[in-house]
DNA sequence: TATTGTTATACTCTATAACTATA
DNA sequence: TATAGTTATAGAGTATAACAATA
């Protein structure tokens, strides 16, 4: 026999699998409204970081948000092949590369930012601002 | 030029990134932890809902978590090869499989489902209780 | 000797199309 | 005609090993 409803009661009691679930729907409202700036959020996330941090080299990236560097090399290529950034030779050290956002990267990025920002108000919406700081705190307890 | 510091202020504005960051640095110790059990994440999701859903066929556990129907057929199938879990033909719907955690499913689940709550308490011990009941809240208003 | 970036490659996860048995 | 389960397969994402250039 089948179960009339589905009892997820357990599940429901452990922060993975809610902050999981959580995720993976703002994820997918986000894949959805950025696909007109062609960015996944993986791309996001190393656009904003090279935007906000000009001269970041790619192990800085990796060592960020958690991507391994063969992983990086693809999208890098990707990002400087469409003119969004740009690549140095590090003055210092001359194994890294220091990454810049052009200015068509810089000013996609400041259109996509809003973007996301306000997407995110919109997946929130049933949460008021002070418990959307809340959980945003809570969360950075959680993993920084 | 690299950057002293990686300024990743923008992105911890977003629930989105925070959400992900989080699940994956728990999803990270219950893989280490519950490999002991040959669980990972997705096995003890399934075979926690069927260990609290007898009965429930393998429709009800995609539209629950997410997954779709031809990746669910090998988790089934392996879980069953181990004798944790049996199928029987449904009663009513002929197309339909019905399952229940076989006794040694029941003993290992109690068991993981114990080790999944422990784990939950450490990864999440600069939370107090009282804030880890919040975040729980407020993420299952977001995704819910 | 260690590190940055890179290539090649394997592995896992997720998605799509089409089939069967039943409703 | 629609749905549950299944098969085969494609695509995306993630991981490991090894190498050249530089520190």
């Amino acid at each position: 026999m089948s179960v009339d409803k589905v009892d997820t009661r357990y599940l429901e009691t452990l922060v993975g699998y809610n902050a999981r679930r959580a995720a993976l729907r703002i994820i997918e409202a986000f894949i959805a409204r950025m696909a007109v700036f062609d960015l996944r959020p993986v791309d996001f996330s190393v656009m904003s970081l090279i935007h906000h941090n000009p001269g970041i080299t790619s192990r800085q990236l990796c060592a960020t948000l958690g991507i391994l560097p063969p992983n990086l090399v693809g999208m890098i290529g990707a990002l400087e092949k469409r003119g969004l950034i740009q690549r140095e030779r590090h003055r210092i050290d001359g194994r890294a590369m220091s990454l810049y956002a052009t200015p068509e990267g810089t000013a996609l990025m400041q259109q996509a930012e809003h973007e996301a920002s306000a997407l995110e108000v919109d997946q929130t919406g049933r949460l008021t601002a002070a418990e959307r700081r809340t959980l945003m705190r809570l969360l950075q307890k959680v993993y920084l």
